[in-house]
DNA sequence: AGAATGCTTCGATGGAGGCCGAACTATGCG
DNA sequence: CGCATAGTTCGGCCTCCATCGAAGCATTCT
């Protein structure tokens, strides 16, 4: 019997089914309150409360109060990953999709990842942004190109590096097994693409649908 | 409450201390009996039995029958990927542990994962063979170099491949958090370790330790 | 064939934890 | 100040499941 981290212990967390879907409802990116979490897993307002002090204490979740409101977020990228990771296993074992239907198919074009892009589109960026030499790539360390600042700049993103948060980061894509672009830099240009609605999110879900034109405008600026 | 992929389902099995201590034990890669299983996890042969068919039922495992025994080992790479992702996190996570402790130093500059080499030297051989250009990395794909077959051949590595499993694999490393090579080629790399005796793994544990002249050797060949 | 080993199945037990309603605290609003 | 909304805490219920001993198969050894 050996000792390591207690792996046991954060798995279980997950392990509930209350609490696999608001953690899946989390990894959409954007907070929410007890309430809505509570919505969400089909549990009383107490017993969500309850799940959620236990996902605080092992340390999964953070929160910000505002007023009245009770914040609940995924703690970090790094838990994100974990769920991928967790999500890929249990796609690739269920066998119980047969079809994959059509919001699958939206999903695994382009979702949200915990605050970023993910997915087909998002895989695709960060290989052009590479080529274009505007990011460097060092495995799973990308750093910006000293011409990068000024490029992102000029399309309206500002890639200040704000403390504690690397600018950029690679985030392991489970639909397409490679990396796509996260850390404040991948938070930004998803903020763009929404904020110039290019796309959509759709309704309680992660998937994000481009419009047409909005399509051909993301491609232009980023794939071009 | 939206529907996916039954993450719960999977995280539940890992959830369980005997179950998530079995688990720890085949990251180690080789396949255990259910008794020696049992013994790992610290609970009955009865009670592993059972823990046994529920990881089989859920996809986690594979097992193959030999004479009396029936050897139990992860069912894949994406599994061991998915364990070491919870890894991260409980060791994140976990203040518990103040002091890293030597065993634990071991493990992060060489460990066993799945079936290849872990840990900081591992993830300096691979930026090594990709920086002699002997394998061409695009993200996670890794492809062998045209000049690579023969190089490891010369060394005594057989890269033929394998159905269904790929040669290269970039596999994320959760103490260094950066890749290291997996696949089958990974796979016959550490046993050219053992089978050297450039190192021994360390008994009831996935640190692997170089021995002085082992270490040296291990560099020339594959940092030189 | 008989004994020994490896493993699984069965049945019973007990404990952990998910669940909710009701009561309690806290913040905001008129 | 009282009412409404958001959230947590408490107590009790109930289900699930991990656990083990004993018995049952299967395989190998002698």
């Amino acid at each position: 019997m050996r000792e390591g981290p207690d792996i046991a212990r954060i798995a279980s967390l997950v392990g509930d089914p209350a609490r696999a879907n608001m953690l899946n409802a989390l990894m959409g990116g954007t907070a929410l309150t007890a309430s809505e979490l509570a919505l969400e897993a089909g549990v009383s307002l107490p017993t969500a409360s309850s799940h959620l002090s236990k996902l605080m204490e092992g340390g999964l979740l953070t929160v910000a109060s505002q007023g009245r409101h009770r914040y609940y977020g995924l703690a970090g990228p790094q838990v994100a990953g974990m769920i991928e990771a967790i999500t890929g296993v249990a796609e690739a074992v269920g066998p119980k999709r047969v079809r994959p239907g059509p919001r699958d198919g939206a999903m695994r074009v382009a979702r949200v990842c915990y605050d970023h892009l993910a997915g087909e589109q998002a895989v695709a960026m960060l290989d052009r942004l590479v080529d274009r030499k505007l990011l460097l790539r060092d495995d799973n360390e990308i750093r910006l190109a000293p011409s990068a600042t000024e490029h992102f700049a000029a399309i309206g993103i500002n890639v200040a590096a704000k403390a504690r948060r690397p600018v950029c980061r690679a985030c392991l894509d489970w639909s397409v097994r490679r990396s796509h672009l996260a850390g404040t830099l991948g938070a930004a240009i998803l903020d763009k693409i929404i904020a110039e609605k290019w796309a959509r999110r759709e309704k309680d879900s992660r998937a994000v649908v481009f419009s047409p034109p909005g399509k051909l405008a993301f491609e232009r600026v980023f794939l071009g």
